[in-house]
RNA sequence: GCCGCGGUGGCGGAACUGGCAGACGCGCUGGACUUAAAAUCCAGUUGUAGCGAUACAGUGCGGGUUCGAUUCCCGCCCGCGGCACCA
């Protein structure tokens, strides 16, 4: 037993005061810059499970300080967004307060953990001096076109009252809250991050360090898909159906055109529409149905034909329906689709319902050219019934008739993103000003970079308005300012950011935390950048990294960052889940608080019993039993150094074991595979136990344990008689010559069958192990009566004899 | 529907590049110590048969390749995650 509560605070308190992780900026040597997803500061703190990344970090950290490396390892707040407004509310106390409470507990519970941050560089989102530099960025972009005012319908949450991005939503449900958001015109400032979507996607091959699900979801939700435009002159008038689609070969099946309910060109074609009445009506029925409803995959395809409308399809010369239907979605591609029953699900089930013709363009067959009758044949084929494209196959005839359309002015080559431009207003109180001014005179005028930051101002109520507006709107001596360009009367923006927006570029603010005159530094930027490593929840993917890594590109465009992608190496953290199995939750009763852990069982045992858990990107379950297994193993290691021993001292086997552990250990923290390093360890341990250890060779362990274990390891190290701290000391090298075995357990089979193992040098021939195996009693009652057929010899591994 | 990941003892999980399946830990069983319990230590722990040496079966299911498959290939089943009337 020993004494973890004054042992882990001990060390806390030195450490602190001898600086031991205050980040060098000696250039001289390699740097290592390992970050984690910073958190949220919520109410309800930290459980076992947030900690595991950050642990898991602190040990490559620990590791990369013990190879000689400058280590930045920082930690921060991301403190601005809903939760701490909507709690603040709640108790009626200022976010500002709340945030501040909740930072305290969180690095409470943060230092009891023993992490070796550097605290000096601490931010935080909702620091003036630090969101300075995010408004200065937003700015930035707004300078370049990349900003801009819009009044499109967008996603809003009656619950959280405010807009919401395409990236806030869950199954058409809120993010935060799970409320059913609704379709809400509002003003709003939207992001270009389309301009980026092709960099987005194309630079995910420069991250090979990138986990590949990851990748995945990033490549799925920009939703890249190559296709063309094709024009559709609309009879007996100016007019044009633009439509996108993938499927230029199936256009000769084309027997009708479907525009997007909230299509400009509908009120633009009203006049002509002789069923107007009717069709108003169908469009006022889509308006009130909310997202959720509108993409049911279940629900009947509605629609109405927009009578006397005709358009000409530009390859048959065609004159084909035209129809107005929400199952074609406004928001993507050109919104409207040239309909093709015969070769697509969606307007087959609507064909089905409307009577629209359906015929055949794509045949499965290449030699008879048949089309498949009864039902919708959605492959690529061999085109028929396509006048001169008849009988290519569907990947030429894209090609060609793509080459056709360009040539004769119908259309042109496309690419069309799911991704969506980024909504970046919220009506909400607690987030960053968005620093821009309205005047009448001007239009809207951007602060100058001398006035930043537009402080977030006190207000009395910071309750939503649920208007449309931001609380802020209700501050008139804050709202109205002088117009900075005409000095006329302005009126400052009141929506705020959302809360991604600090957390884009959080990792540089690390780099060069105090200072007030860029947003980093170039030549420390330079130095440091790109993060060599980061850790975080895969619940991230299609966000905060998505954001980030645009954000990222964006300073890189202006000049501000030396590299194009901010993160070289991506691993994301499985959760640990309840001893039930379930997510840790309030609602199950089985959080487990790690302050509880610590105090019983150690800073140590946690840590070293969450690293051993499972593999690090794997969920798993908690077991307190666990725990204390992991505890028992810290004992054990403690006996060992500590304790008085009769014992021999150890053998060659033993010491050879010690030098593959060296080894095991080192290799494993580099790829994350911490499950194994602490098996390795304990085998080692275990062994040990039989020996007679003196202080070389537990030193030697305590330094491979000390990644994992920092407060006892530094303990024992101290107490063997070592005056500088074991993290000053350098990792060990292995012995490459004690590692290679002279002995090996050499697998006898039988037709593949193992019949015995026999313990050989290692160097044996395969001549020389059939004769021993020749003379092997067990193996000789196999051979008896056989005639050996083959023998196969992996050297130090196994000899397999095929017999018949 | 599409994309990705996974399925190994009672549980968490090991297994390099196709070469001893179940390391390590938890749990459980038996024993030692103890008046007793806890703690600790020792032994055992995939299933079936056997006192036993041992034999047979065994990594979701069905096939295949191979001297040899948890690992590779084909076809399924189940679970998790992402995307989804995206044309």
């Amino acid at each position: 037993m020993y004494d973890h509560q004054a042992l882990e605070k001990k060390w806390r308190k030195r450490w602190q005061a001898s600086g031991l992780y205050k980040t060098s900026e000696d250039r001289k040597k390699p740097k290592y810059y390992i970050l984690d997803m910073f958190p949220y500061p919520s109410g309800v703190g930290l459980h076992v499970g947030h900690p595991k990344g950050y642990i898991a970090t602190d040990v490559l950290a620990r590791l990369r300080l013990m190879q000689g490396y400058n280590v930045l390892h920082p930690m921060g707040w991301d403190a601005f967004g809903l939760p701490t407004e909507n709690y603040a509310i709640q108790n009626k106390i200022h976010p500002r307060v709340a945030t501040e409470e909740n930072i305290a507990t969180y690095k409470k519970q943060l230092e009891l953990l023993g992490f070796s941050y550097d605290w000096e560089r601490e931010v935080n989102t909702t620091d003036p001096a630090y969101y300075k530099w995010t408004q200065w960025a937003f700015l930035k972009m707004f300078e370049k076109g990349l900003v801009y005012e819009s009044n499109e319908p967008i996603n809003w949450c009656p619950s959280c009252k405010t807009g919401l991005a395409n990236e806030d939503l869950e199954d058409g449900r809120c993010e935060r809250c799970g409320s059913e958001v609704e379709l809400k015109p509002m003003r709003q400032w939207v992001i270009k991050i389309t301009d980026y979507a092709e960099r987005l996607l194309q630079d995910l091959d420069k991250l090979p360090d990138w986990e590949e699900s990851i990748k995945e979801m990033q490549k799925n939700w920009i939703g890249r898909s190559e296709g063309a435009e094709i024009i559709f002159p609309v009879l007996g008038t100016e007019e044009n159906i633009k439509v996108f689609t993938t499927r230029v070969d199936t256009i000769f099946g084309c027997t009708y055109v479907v525009l997007a309910p909230e299509n400009d060109l509908i009120p633009r074609l009203c006049g002509k529409i002789k069923n107007w009445t009717a069709v108003e009506k169908y469009l006022e029925s889509v308006k009130n149905k909310t997202d959720l409803q509108r993409t049911d995959l279940n629900k009947e395809k509605t629609g109405i034909v927009l009578e006397g409308i005709k358009a000409l399809n530009p390859f048959n010369q065609e004159e084909v329906a035209v129809f107005a239907a929400d199952y074609v979605l406004n928001s993507y591609g050109t919104g409207a689709v040239m309909a093709v029953p015969a070769h697509d699900e969606r307007d087959w089930d609507f064909a089905k319902n409307h009577d629209c013709p359906i015929r055949s363009s794509v045949s499965s067959d290449a030699s008879y050219g048949k089309a498949s009758a009864g039902a919708c044949y959605t492959e690529d084929g061999y085109l028929i019934n396509s006048g001169e494209f008849s009988g290519l196959s569907s990947e030429t005839a894209r090609e060609k008739m793509t080459r056709w359309l360009e040539r004769n002015k119908f259309g042109a080559r496309k690419v069309n993103y799911k991704i969506k431009d980024w909504v970046f207003s919220r009506q909400r109180y607690w987030g960053e000003p968005i620093p821009l001014i309205h005047c009448a005179a001007c239009g809207v005028v951007p602060v100058p970079e001398a006035d930043l930051p537009v402080v977030l101002p006190e207000v009395k109520s910071y309750e939503p308005t649920g208007t449309g507006e931001s609380p802020l709107a209700a501050m008139a001596d804050w709202v109205n300012v002088k117009c900075p360009k005409c000095g006329g009367a302005g009126k400052r923006e009141t929506n705020t950011m959302p809360q991604w927006g600090g957390s884009c570029w959080y990792y540089l603010r690390y780099i060069d935390p105090h200072n007030d005159k860029a947003l980093v530094d170039k030549k420390k930027e330079a130095y440091w950048s790109p993060v060599d490593f980061y850790v975080g929840g895969a619940e991230h993917a299609t966000r905060h990294l998505i954001y980030a890594r645009f954000w990222h590109k964006f300073l890189f465009d202006i000049g501000a960052v030396s590299y194009g992608e901010p993160f070289i190496r991506l691993k994301h953290v499985g959760l640990i889940m309840g001893e039930d199995g379930r997510k840790m939750s309030k609602r199950w009763g089985n959080v487990i608080n790690p302050d509880e852990m610590v105090k019983k069982f150690g800073a140590d045992a946690t840590r070293v019993y969450e690293m051993f858990m499972g593999p690090f990107e794997a969920a798993t379950s908690w077991s307190t039993n666990g725990l204390i297994g992991t505890r028992k193993f810290l004992e054990k290691v403690e006996q060992l150094i500590a304790g008085d021993h009769a014992n021999s001292a150890i053998d060659k086997k033993t010491l050879s074991l010690l030098h593959k552990t060296i080894k095991k250990v080192g290799e494993d923290i580099e790829n994350f595979r911490f499950n194994t390093a602490i098996s390795a360890l304990m085998i080692l341990v275990n062994e040990l136990g039989k020996f007679r250890v003196d202080k070389t060779e537990g030193s030697l362990l305590l330094q491979i344990l000390a990644p994992f274990a920092p407060h006892l390891s530094e303990e024992l190290w101290e107490s063997s008689g070592h005056s500088e701290s074991i993290f000053q000391s350098s990792w060990p090298q292995y012995d490459a010559a004690l590692i290679s075995d002279e002995m090996v357990n050499l697998v006898i089979q039988i037709n593949g069958k193992l019949r015995a193992t026999l313990e050989v040098s290692a160097d044996i021939s395969e001549t020389e192990a059939w004769e021993l195996v020749q003379d092997n009693e067990t193996i000789k009652k196999w051979l008896d009566g056989k005639t050996v057929v083959k023998k196969i010899f992996v050297a130090k591994r196994l000899l397999n004899i095929v017999v018949k």
